[in-house]
DNA sequence: TACTACATCTCGCAT
DNA sequence: ATGCGAGGTGTAGTA
């Protein structure tokens, strides 16, 4: 962005910039206001204001994770503030929500057109643990044969369906954190689902996760099902021991 | 930050940030190694990393709300890389995560000390429907009477704890948005949790919710529990819409 | 599009 | 510290 002086010439400077899908980072002290799915309002102090190439606005505060505040394709424009000189306000709205944003003191302004294509590759999910189990089965236990992914498939959402030494039907959930509540009904949902939709009465379930909290095991327990102590994969972590040059930038 | 020309300079300027608890914004191509809860590598691209006075770190791509890779309550320290001259290395690590991001070549940088002690006010949550419903237990249903706060508090999450008409004991759960599986069988943990503590047979469960899905309605009723048509409340709507001026910037 | 469940979920609150 | 549930959740996968 250019450094043409004034007011002014930063508002069209960004308008600029948010016209031509650039990704924008304003540092100000501002207070915002929103209304759509819930209403909030948020008192002045400094803050990162981000705008992307896709019209995401984020406001962040300087400690914190998530962003205070935020609108999701949306459509933006700043302008002078009215009430007080040397104020700007950044508008911003979509299909049913609005935001405002009164910037008293804009400290630093900066816009770039960025390009990224690239996708991230994570390793570690529940989706890969349930792939370890499937195909190393014997970490839930010995003689367990799971059902064709294929076959599997019909039953919807269950991570792994799998046959017992005994021939049971058995349901297993995974969860790579610590097993919860909500947990142990989400298995109880699917064991109830297959049992009535085969017709069989008795189906195990297991949960198997890292942990799992006191209450959570009692009702598993309450209800039949067991618990298997199974830590989450990370293969990435082998493949950076053997090829640890790779990051070694 | 000064204007020191240079990779050492930048270097240096940048670590002086960190140790400051500045607020930190570099707008960069690079590549992100992750490994901690989950291992993940993000090949080469634009993206604007910030790091935040809690030394929070984000790396966020030109598209999408969320952050791409982060990392919090973390150490940050920037050298130059080892492998590729006019490389810049940003390693964060903290007790159980690291990352490591090999910075090709530097937009810009923008550091400052940011002040912010504002939280956000904040109106439309499941709360403010569940108090909403203990004013007005009539949208409801007739007669519906809630149990004192103080006497809920004991059965523990309940969003709203009444009496209907009959005399029967009513456990209504809120949900701002459409009701889904794991909604009712929320409901359904609630509703058994407070039969066993009180020792009472007959508990109506009521989903008051904006909306519900099929299979959650369908489970719903096979459970015997009821749902009830309910947007969450917005008081900020109402407050504007009388002072209007407050937010006309 | 709607539904479902994961997330390196994050965050706040209560025990 | 841990347990628990909300979130303006966001996001991906699937029917």
């Amino acid at each position: 962005m250019g450094a043409k002086e004034g007011l002014q010439g930063i508002e069209e400077n960004i308008n600029k910039a948010l016209s031509n899908s650039e990704t924008l980072i304003l540092g100000c002290n501002c207070e915002v206001s929103y209304s759509g799915r819930a209403e909030s309002h948020l008192d002045a102090g400094d803050r990162i204001i981000m705008i992307k190439a896709d019209n995401t606005l984020l406001v962040h505060q300087p400690t914190g994770s998530n962003p205070i505040n935020y609108m999701k394709e949306a459509s933006h424009k700043i302008r002078a503030g009215k009430r007080i000189k040397g104020t700007l306000v950044l508008e911003s709205s979509s299909n049913k929500e609005s935001m405002k944003i009164l910037i008293n003191k804009l400290h630093f302004v900066h816009s770039a057109a960025l390009e990224d294509g690239q996708k991230i590759q994570l390793n570690g999910t529940e989706r890969d643990m349930a792939e370890m189990i499937m195909c190393s089965p014997d970490v839930i236990e010995d003689g367990l044969r799971p059902v064709k992914q294929e076959e599997q498939t019909k039953y919807g959402f269950v991570d792994v369906l799998a046959h017992d030494k005994k021939g049971n039907l058995v349901v297993i959930e995974c969860k790579r954190y610590k097993g919860s509540l909500a947990d142990v009904t989400q298995l109880r949902r699917y064991v109830e689902k297959i049992k009535k939709s085969k017709g069989i009465s008795k189906i195990r379930g297991i949960l198997a996760s890292n942990g799992i909290t006191p209450n959570a095991r009692k009702m598993l327990e309450d209800w039949g099902f067991e618990h298997k102590q199974v830590e989450p994969p990370k293969y990435m972590e082998r493949f950076n021991s053997r090829q640890r040059n790779l990051f070694d930038y």
